[in-house]
DNA sequence: AAAAATTTGTTATATTATAACACTATACTC
DNA sequence: GAGTATAGTGTTATAATATAACAAATTTTT
C-alpha cells in the first residue's frame, strides 16, 4: 500500500472536506467557524490539520493572503513546489501547472549553484473575469 | 528631477535605515522596539512606512516569513516583481538577480493569456554556509 | 499487551496587522 | 502667498493570525 495514501484523522478529513469545497482559498478562522459544528473547538485543532495537509500536499497555504486552498493537482504530494495566479480585484487563487515554468524553477541554481527544495510562486494580475467587468464600467 | 526620487519622510527614512542596517529581514515589531527611541510608538506608525517604502521598491515583504528586507537591486523601483531565496535552516533571505530568470517571469502568461503585474518568487533550501555546518557535524 | 508515536481537546497567550479619529506638514494651483 | 488638496503623524483600541503547553485518548509498531 503506497505510503502517501495512508488515510487521515477525523479533524484532518474534516478540514480537507471543508477546503475542498471551497473554490476560493478560505481562512484559518473562517474554517474553524465553519466546522465548529462538526466538533473542532479551537484554533490549535485547525492549525495542526492545516500543518499535516499542507505537509503531505493536499492544500497549500496562499502566503500573501494567509489563506489555504486544495491542491489542483492530480496526486500531488510535493509540497511546496506551488505556483498561483492570484487575481487583486476578486482575490480568487488559480493553481498553475506550466510544464515549462515548472522545469526552469526546478533547474534554477543560485550563484553558489545550491539546488533548492521548493519554491513558492505567486502572480498577481487581474482575471478576465475582473478585466471584463472593467471595462463594461468605462462604458456607462 | 527625478519622480522617484521624491524625498521620504521622517518616520519612512527612520524605518528605512533601521532595515538597511539589517543583513537578515527584519520583523514589524522588531523594528518597533528598535526605532522607539527615535520617537516611533506605535504599530501603525511602523506599518504606514512599511507599506510606503514597498510601494516605491525600497523593500520587499518575504511573505513566508513575514518579514522585511531592504531592495538589494540598485534604483529599484519596482515592487511585487522579487525572487528571493531563503535558507531553511538560519532563515537567511538573499534577493535574486538573474535576468534569465526575470524574463521567464515576466514572459509568463496563463492558459487565458492573462499579463501579469507583479509576482514573488520564494526560492527554499539550506544555504551553503548551513550545509557546511551539517558536513561538520556529521564527522563528529 | 506494552511501548512508541500521533492525534486530540483545552486554556491561555503571543504575534501580526488594521480601524478610526483628530491633528500637522507639505505640495499644488490659482 | 492664500487656499485647498494630499500625504503623513500620533494615538488608542482592537482585529486577525498563530502557537505554547499540558493532560488525555487513540492508533501504530514491536
Amino acid at each position: 500500500m503506497d505510503k502517501k495514501s495512508k488515510s487521515l484523522s477525523k479533524n484532518q478529513k474534516i478540514v480537507l472536506d471543508f477546503i475542498q469545497k471551497n473554490k476560493k482559498p478560505v481562512k484559518a478562522y473562517s474554517i474553524l467557524s465553519n466546522v465548529q459544528k462538526k466538533g473542532i473547538n479551537a484554533p490549535p485543532q485547525v492549525y495542526r490539520a492545516l500543518d499535516k495537509l499542507i505537509e503531505i500536499g493536499k492544500i497549500h497555504r496562499v502566503e500573501s493572503q494567509n489563506s489555504f486552498v486544495a491542491c489542483k493537482i492530480s496526486n500531488c504530494n510535493t509540497p511546496h513546489k506551488t505556483v498561483f495566479s492570484i487575481c487583486n480585484s476578486c482575490e480568487i487563487v488559480s493553481e498553475i501547472n506550466d510544464p515549462k515554468l515548472f522545469k526552469n524553477l526546478k533547474d534554477f541554481r543560485d550563484k553558489d549553484g545550491t539546488v533548492f527544495d521548493g519554491y513558492n510562486l505567486e502572480f498577481f494580475g487581474t482575471c478576465k473575469s475582473c478585466k471584463n467587468k472593467q471595462i463594461e464600467n468605462t462604458k456607462h
